[in-house]
DNA sequence: CGGGTAATTGACCCGGGTCAACAGCAGTGG
DNA sequence: CCACTGCTGTTGACCCGGGTCAATTACCCG
């Protein structure tokens, strides 16, 4: 039921038939879209403990790509596995549809981020969310996590070029909020960094699952 | 159950906690996000026939407005009904979590848009997508249909300023490929507008959800 | 007819893109 | 241990799409 997946490889493909629902076990890897031309938008990223997309379920073809940013490790679990924990266990499926809830969420969060920000602004965001959202499962250390998108990874995922993250990237560096290299990123200032980004954790949603299967589980029971 | 909303009126602001489910029945309104200084992006229009958010379901707070552009007529669908129908009727549940999944689809599109494609492009793009969803819903007359955003409103959708929009507007003109004026869009070249736009409608899942419900259903019985 | 909102225009500017070279570093094979 | 290869990061010079500011003009509605 786990698999192991090569950096840099597609766990699927924008246009397949989706088969199973993916969990991410360990490593970290992107939805993304293409165009026709070539450009390519990242439209969030998927770490450990992220479900990568509920699409199965009830559409039939897959409208983006997920890749592997790194060396991956993935539960599958099968469309049959699915049907029955959604028609036997109503908590599960208000934590699942929870999730896709979040990600809908971030995803608005994102479009705010590319449409409003400027490119310093943007990466400071994506550091802030990225730390946040590891920290909540568990990888974080003090004020470090990793990071392995490549700068490359990060325009894409900002609207930007490479060149022009780099330079933000060194501004970042150079005002002291933050340190990123070989894939560690430290955050020195993280109220200073949330400053620079204009960052609201209120989308993440983080901390609210409880609450609400517990009323769910009112409402079934 | 039904209400009317003025223009330029919230449904719903961020941060309240919403209390029912909208169905749009007439009219246009925004979904939408304002940072701290007051820019503002619109993550996404709703048109008749869409549902705002199934938030209430699980999430506490809104984490986004939801705005009426023109004045609106909408179907308010309260928690224990909503609770009701979902308990007894699995077909139109599975319908509801189809228009949340296709309204995420929808969401990484409009990030692709601002995040890669150029400003002509990008309205040329907000214009195919409007115009097929408002086809799918049969508000539309030829290749005319209501298009009520002001200029100012295209511009936070899309990440321009109105200056901007309005000579992108000139453009698509000059070109030959719409008219917009009062209020009425009409699409003169739908294939050029397309390739203008490099538009896939893929993501939109048009005509795809009797066939999964149908799926569902047998699931269920 | 008057007041307010929305569209349009012009002049000027700047954030970020483009292109191209180069440096650093990890992994690989000899 | 070192040379080779390829990817990722860094830098410089130059440019352009779209922003800014501010003034009009057109339109809508009472």
């Amino acid at each position: 039921m786990t698999h192991t997946i090569p950096r840099r490889r597609d766990l699927i493909a924008q246009g397949a038939t989706p088969r199973c629902l993916y969990l991410i076990l360990r490593g970290w890897a992107c939805h993304y879209r293409t165009l026709e031309d070539g450009r390519r938008q990242i439209v969030n990223f998927a770490v450990p403990g992220d479900l990568c997309d509920l699409n199965l379920f009830i559409l039939d073809r897959m409208d983006h790509s997920i890749g592997a940013i790194t060396s991956l490790t993935v539960a599958e679990i099968g469309r049959e596995v699915l049907h029955g924990v959604v028609t036997t266990h109503p908590n599960i499926t208000t934590a699942l549809w929870w999730q896709e809830l979040v990600s809908k969420s971030i995803q608005r969060e994102w479009l705010v981020n590319v449409g409003q920000r400027s490119a310093l602004e943007r990466i400071a965001h994506v550091f802030c969310e990225m730390f946040l959202r590891l920290e909540s499962v568990g990888l974080t250390h003090g004020f470090s996590c990793d990071f392995p998108p490549t700068q490359t990874d990060i325009a894409d995922a900002i609207g930007l070029t490479s060149v022009h993250v780099n330079r933000s990237l060194q501004e970042l560096r150079r005002l002291g909020l933050i340190t990123l290299e070989r894939q560690k990123l430290t955050i020195n200032d993280m109220p200073a960094l949330k400053r620079v980004a204009l960052f609201d954790p209120n989308y993440l949603h983080h901390g609210r699952l409880k609450r609400h299967t517990d009323a769910a589980r009112r409402n079934v029971e």
